[in-house]
DNA sequence: CGGGGGCGTAGGGAAAGCGTCAAGATACGG
DNA sequence: CCGTATCTTGACGCTTTCCCTACGCCCCCG
């Protein structure tokens, strides 16, 4: 469930606000000042926040810059001013978007989803991974059961490990990581990623994790 | 550097605005009209798509629905249109902003970057198509259900999936695969099309998604 | 009713791509 | 200076993929 951080100093828009997210399965925390604000994005860690420029306590626009010190959760910006530079100055604060009140709560709505749907999903992928029965820890550079990978065997690893079921091409892979003018080299990657799966798959000539894709590149399957 | 394409019907501002985001070091490519847009989508690979909803071929909501078929470039939507359900149509379709005209152009250029610093890097946000049961991923090339295709078979489903509900000539099909002396081997597209329907349709006798138009070519109904 | 073009399916030979073994070349530390 | 680890390069079977031919079906048209 997708939780909103409302912050407004109308009592009325704030409910009128909370009563249509909460009718349509949003999570609602409310504040009506900027201090607060920043307490309760701290607290319930919203995944969206909906912000109403002109609060009592502290400017809008520094609400903002608060938010943006440690969190990138999403910020849709409310104002009565219409001018440009407020618009401006809102974004570049880090806002991703900005409506002018009076706005149509339907408008709200679509611009809320618009800007949910991009998101990523916090957490992000751990420095630890699985292939087999040995565990990769990209960060610190080791495998369990005592191997031990290449300088090479490390850049290839990492490209793989770094884009989970995702195809990377022959041509990318020699790129980054023997440079450009290697791109032609399929030879290098047969040799090394057939070290990898000496090292890490369980049965190398069956790999399960390391897979070729003929003709394209590999793909490290999780 | 960061790549835009502008879709607009009206020279005047296209050109305008080519001139200001060329000044602010963005890499831009044109287009003014809907089916140049998709095509430019696909040849250019934007960072982001600034559209204009008036165009004279096709609605700007089908362009927005076009390319988020198998991309998930940042889109914002330019409009005379004030109505709200104009701006929930186009939002909901997948567009991450919308700008009514007139608007200020740095408050455009605003946005841009708004949306830009959002945006993650291409290809880490799966761009998915439903064909029947299978689920298509054209960036990690991926097809579920442990279905696995030949790099001629990607060129070829890529092709329609990036011009859903398009019919593509077989001359362009054989030439965007192929290359351009096999423009009259059109026993090829039959082969592979088949062998596309056997992986993806669920019932390859009756294609459902990727039709055959007799004469003229085929065509992704997604 | 017969013929022809366009379409779908099947199968086989050629070629390209892949995995593996092995050995020479190079860098690095003792 | 030598030995080890690592990176390059070469050669050889094996698999996958591609290209091509052949055949049967359907629809349109004569």
């Amino acid at each position: 469930m997708t939780r909103i951080l409302i912050v407004d100093d109308e009592p009325q828009l704030l409910r009128a606000l909370r009563i249509n997210l909460v009718a349509r399965h949003y999570e609602v925390a409310l504040a009506d000042d900027g201090g607060s604000a920043l307490r309760q994005a701290a607290q319930f860690h919203p995944d969206l926040v909906v912000l109403d420029l002109g609060l009592p306590d502290i400017d809008g626009v520094e609400v903002v810059c608060g938010l943006r010190g440690w969190t990138s959760v999403p910020i849709i910006v409310l104002s009565g001013r219409v001018g440009s530079q407020d618009k401006i100055d809102a974004l570049d604060a880090g806002a991703d978007d900005y409506v002018t009140k009076p706005f149509d709560i339907e408008e709200l709505l679509a611009r809320i989803r618009a800007v949910t749907r991009r998101a990523v999903p916090h957490g992000t992928q751990p420095a630890q991974i699985r292939i087999g029965e040995r565990t990769v820890d990209l960060a610190a550079k080791t495998v369990s059961g005592d191997v031990r990978l290449t300088p090479t065997e490390w850049r290839l690893l990492e490209l793989l490990l770094r884009n989970p079921g995702r195809l990377i091409s022959q041509r990318q892979m020699l790129t980054e990581v023997w440079g450009a003018g290697y791109a032609k080299e399929t030879h290098y990657l047969r040799q090394y990623m057939a070290q990898l799966r000496r090292k890490l798959e369980p049965d190398p000539a069956r790999p399960a994790h390391l897979i070729t894709e003929p003709g394209m590149g590999y793909r490290f399957a999780p």
